[in-house]
DNA sequence: CCATAATACTTTGATATTAAATAATTGGAT
DNA sequence: ATCCAATTATTTAATATCAAAGTATTATGG
């Protein structure tokens, strides 16, 4: 498996690297949200959960900035998010530009019950590797990640 | 950084690497293709213009096989990259029900044109790490990657 | 030969995603 | 006080993505 170009070492090695990487977490991800269907969430409306259940009340724009999205695709999932009254939005009065969202208890309840899952389901697919094969690879990974 | 999840140090360790490893693919896929916006591609679309230039004219089930996606799928991006007159469809008299797809002349110079700037992107965000690195991340990312 | 199953593609409906345009609000500078 | 710039959210248009239903074609079993 690779790459199939034909190159210098070093570009077939970054290559091959990266699409392994790349597939890598294509299928983690696949196998760690398979979970989120049995209770119809998606996957991105399962990380604003998240988000607001380990974080607390958040913007919409705080939202988007800790799950890497647009502003417009916030605006979307929170919607979705809405209609199931699992998350609430509130205008505050000090600044009306922003839209806090919190959990209702509904969509705290539903958190709390399907977290462990993601969690076992994580654990499940990551002990694939040994614990000190995933710390080098969380090691290797922070680096080629997004500095922030 | 990492999780914010309280539990074993089993857990917090698979999630640490679980979320470093798709950060790190969200992030290297970003770079790699920011280049793609100046032909005005997706990343879809440039996936089925190099897999038809390394392997040559291939079905849209193959495509859809190869790319790691739904058949559904590979019908509106070929219908996107037809428009653009840069792939070509083609039903073969042998069975009816298979539509081969390949590139047309501008499909190829384009590629041709831009499969050196995705080396380059890739060398270039893979080389945070040096060779040892790329090939102990390829090993473990192998691995963790759908077993084909 | 014919009914049925399997295969390949398309269509539909829902959600995601971005960039760009718009609207509302706030804060600062003159 | 008023104008201008920045911020926040929403809307729009385009593409992606899947699952499921639909259509056409081929293969198979009796």
């Amino acid at each position: 498996m690779g790459t199939h170009h034909q190159g210098t070492e070093q570009e077939v090695r970054a290559l091959d690297a990266c699409i392994k990487l790349v597939r890598a977490a294509e299928s983690v991800s696949s196998q760690i949200h398979h979970h989120l269907e049995a209770v119809n969430l998606t996957v991105s409306q399962f990380g604003v959960l998240e988000a607001l259940w380990h974080l607390g009340t958040l913007s919409q724009s705080d939202l988007a900035h800790k799950l890497l999205r647009s502003g417009g695709n916030m605006t979307l999932v929170i919607d979705n998010l809405e209609k199931r009254q699992l998350v609430r939005r509130d205008r505050q009065s000090r600044d009306r530009r922003v839209v806090q969202v919190c959990l209702t208890d509904a969509g705290t309840q539903l958190i709390q019950e399907i977290f462990p899952r993601h969690v076992a389901a994580i654990v499940q697919t990551m002990n694939i590797l040994t614990a000190t094969e995933q710390e080098e690879l969380g090691r290797l990974c922070r680096r080629l990640g997004r500095q922030e």
